[in-house]
Order: structure tokens, then sequence, then C-alpha cells
DNA sequence: GGATAGGGGACCATTCTGGTCCGGTAAATA
DNA sequence: TATTTACCGGACCAGAATGGTCCCCTATCC
């Protein structure tokens, strides 16, 4: 199905909460989890990983949470993905050299590459703060991509 | 990881491996488990789905094989990964109403529909012709995509 | 010091994935 | 018509990934 896990869309779907609260706003576990209707554990794990990927920083003890490291726009949905899942990469192959055995005589490896490019680059046009605005006319502006000019890190 | 099957890399593999023959070659299980190196239970699994899916037309009985249904400049690759892996769909709740529970009072579900256009876009814009073309200049044309033209069919 | 809240794991049930196998049927050939 | 070839349909299975829970520890605030 090409999809990406319930996991990584809970961290986004946290995330994209963050992103509607005035910037620093620190919320904990528990606020979370009972915005979002999932359960407190599931909420407490998937913040645990965003901090570990430093876009959420973590405050401990009484009046503790987390609050977003970087400001909505400065996140886009590739980086993401890339904390979330690890890295975007249709194939084994395109994850780099050594993951997939028939690297020699294969001959359909270098079009994969394009498009996990292309893919790769949609995903970085979006940023966190375009994924929490309402349906605005600006918001239906073209995503485009060039697969010949390839962003910056190509996982 | 964001990653197509194995399964589905294999069905393209072979697929691939039909568009480089002369057009209407017919080629049976065991011959493409040769060509590609893969077991013959897997390669004849993969091709009774790529066969179901109308892309392979099968022969049956003594010089059966099969043999490609379309010129592979008119098959593309978001056709290849809906006939393998049943649509490109990122999250659930892009692949079409009521598959997930929280389709109410969820605000990322527009954008994320957008970037999963742009994704599967992004795929409609390459052929199996063009996986199997060694690197060309031609090859190497920009892959544009426009969020708001999305394709036909948003699965 | 007590209460709150994150940190780091282990842990587990279930599903998915990759891969195998087998009996049945269709077609070609002799 | 008998034989051989090759697809058809589906069962089956081991192992890995996924989604989710739980617990003990440490840090911080009051």
């Amino acid at each position: 199905m090409l999809r990406i896990s319930k996991l990584t869309d809970y961290g986004i779907v946290l995330l994209a909460r963050f992103a509607a609260e005035p910037p620093g706003t620190t919320l904990n576990a528990r606020e979370m989890s009972e915005a979002t209707g999932l359960p407190l554990p599931v909420v407490s794990k998937m913040l645990k990983t965003l901090a570990g990927a430093e876009l959420l920083r973590s405050q401990r003890g009484a009046k503790g949470g987390y609050h977003l490291m970087r400001a909505p726009e400065a996140v886009t949905v590739a980086e993401l993905l890339d904390a979330l899942e690890g890295g975007v990469a249709l194939m084994d192959c395109t994850a780099g050299p050594g993951h997939c055995e028939q690297e020699q005589n294969c001959n359909v490896r270098e079009p994969w590459q394009r498009i996990n490019r292309a893919v790769l680059g949609a995903l970085e046009t979006v940023t966190l703060a375009e994924l929490v605005q309402p349906n605005t006319p600006s918001n239906l502006i073209d995503i485009q991509l060039r697969a010949d000019a390839p962003p910056s890190d190509a996982r």
C-alpha cells in the first residue's frame, strides 16, 4: 500500500497539535492524549521518539512536558518521516549502496533513484505549518519538484 | 521507511524484464526465474499476480507463458504499485472515507491528501518503458507534478 | 519529601511478509 | 488419446515487523 506506519501518523498528528498552539507552548503526555484521543502509553512513546529526534524538547519533572524545538514553518514533512520512519526509501537500494544483493545486475536501479528523489522532493515542499493551516487559497499552490535537481540529502 | 515491499519490487523487475524484450515476446516462469535469479516459486507467484492485474496475459499449456498486455510506454509506475500493492495511500485516510475512525476531529487530513496526490503524481510520470531504458539524456528530464491538478484517480 | 512527569527499556499479541508446496486444469504435440 | 508442459488457485508456514502496554528510574517543582 506504500503507506506510512500508524505510529508515524500518530507522531505527525501530535506535532501538528503542537504547531497549532502559540509558539513555545508546553504540553505533557496526558494533555496530548486527551487532545488527540490516543491512548496515553502510545502518546508517551511517540513524544519520547520525537524528543529523541530533536523535533520536540522535553522538560522533566512537575510542570514538565514537551514543546516544539523549531518553528513549524522550518520543519518539512520529509524531516518528520525521516525522524519517525528512519528515512524515506521506496526500495532498499534507494537507501544507499550495499542494501541489495542484486545491485550489479539490476537495470531498474537508476530510474528508481529518480522516483525516490521525486517523492522525497514532494515531501520536502510541505512544512509542518502547512499541515496545520486550514484550507486556504495559499495552501493550494503547486507542489512542484524536479527530479534532476534532487534535494540536499538523497537517502 | 516508506518502502514498497520486496514482492512488489520483484514484480516490477519481472515486468521490466518483459519490457526489455521485443513486443509480444512470451516467457514462462522458469525462464523468468533464470533471467532474474529469483526463486521459481516466487517468480511464479508474482507472474500470477501480474496476470491477475491485467498487466500480463497468460498462456497455458505447453509453450505457454506470459507476455505484456500493453506497451511499456503505456504503463505507469503508479499503475504497477496500484496492481502490486493495492493502491498508493500514504495513510489509511488517504485511501478513502471510512478508513480512519478519527476522520471527524482530524485537521491534518486535507494536507495529507495533497501530499498523497503529489506522490501519486510523481509515480504517474514514469512509465515502465523508462524504467528499462539505460541512462540517456532524455531520461533526465524533469519529473514535475502539480498538487492542484491531481491525477485522474485519487485513491 | 511528595507529587508530577519524562527516560529507557522490556515485553507481548497480532498481523504482515516472504517464500514454499501441491493438486487441478488448459494447451500443444505426437 | 496419452503425455508433457505450464499456468491456476489456494493452503501453508516461519520469521519479522507493528501496535500497544507496562514498569522502574530519574529529574523537577512546590
